[in-house]
DNA sequence: CGGCCTACTGCAACTCGTTCGCAATAGCGT
DNA sequence: ACGCTATTGCGAACGAGTTGCAGTAGGCCG
């Protein structure tokens, strides 16, 4: 029950063609992948599921197209306990709620972030760009009700 | 100028052996590294910097005291862009400031870390354990006055 | 103080995610 | 349809991190 509701009125092909880039099977596979799941993947998981689509592209090719994609503000790579994930971009007033039993990863957004923006900005002479938080914790379904 | 006020009150010989752990060189070495360093560092940092002290120790046994550090609670592993870091470990009300231009990771203390954990708490399902917030941006030394 | 037990270590081989060079292929403008 | 060249697939290479094993050295006990 993690939202889907990602801004999917990007369009792949315009955003490529627009900076001189070519649309291409990997491309649009690996496209298709990330926003179908909405949520964070890890680049191997990325891969299989490219993968079950259309075996013939190469790993590599999705390692590059991820690479582009995060180029053009497309897809954001962030580093998790030990691998690194992508997922479609959004804007950073989102927190991501990771959880620390079956893995998964939530959103959830607070104005608290922008806050906090301010906050550093008024307090130090940092000047922020990014802001990324990161929550390990238990989700509602994990703690009592064991899968046994 | 960033802060090296860390606990180093925390002696490593009793919060070994308390635990029923070996004194040994290599964890000495790399204790001494992590705190003389007091900030983020990789774990192959960390490996160059203890051969600098004492070539004879070796690369895993740099990895394996880490990683015994960390389940002491000693260290805090984060990931960053492309390496992970390893830190005495500091309560989380502190959030990190990485400048993106020369790669220095400072700390800041808020009250919105707390508040934001209470927040998750009440408006999700979500228990929340560590929260680690982490921004990008550029410090005060980069902008303008570049070191020529 | 000396010896023993075994927790650690160094080494080297290994895994696995990610990257790179290169020749073949396929977009796409004409 | 043709040709130029951006991309791809492949395989080799890389680098971080891990592991099995035999030797070493903590540290407890007599």
């Amino acid at each position: 029950m993690v939202s889907s509701a990602y801004p999917v009125g990007v369009d792949l092909e315009v955003e490529l063609r627009t900076h001189g880039y070519r649309v291409t099977t990997a491309r649009r596979v690996v496209w298709e992948v990330l926003s179908a799941a909405g949520d964070h993947l890890t680049a191997p998981s990325i891969t299989s599921r490219v993968h079950a689509v259309d075996p013939s592209i190469n790993g590599a090719s999705v390692y590059r197209a991820l690479t582009l994609f995060a180029e053009l503000g497309l897809v954001r790579e962030s580093r998790y306990e030990d691998a690194s994930t992508w997922e479609p971009f959004h804007d950073d007033a989102a927190i991501h709620l990771v959880c620390s039993e079956c893995g998964q990863v939530m959103h959830h957004n607070t104005e608290l972030v922008p806050r906090l923006r301010r906050a550093i900005q008024v307090a130090t002479d940092f000047a922020p760009d990014e802001i990324d938080v990161r929550v390990s914790g238990r989700c509602g379904h994990c703690p009592a009700e064991s899968p046994a």
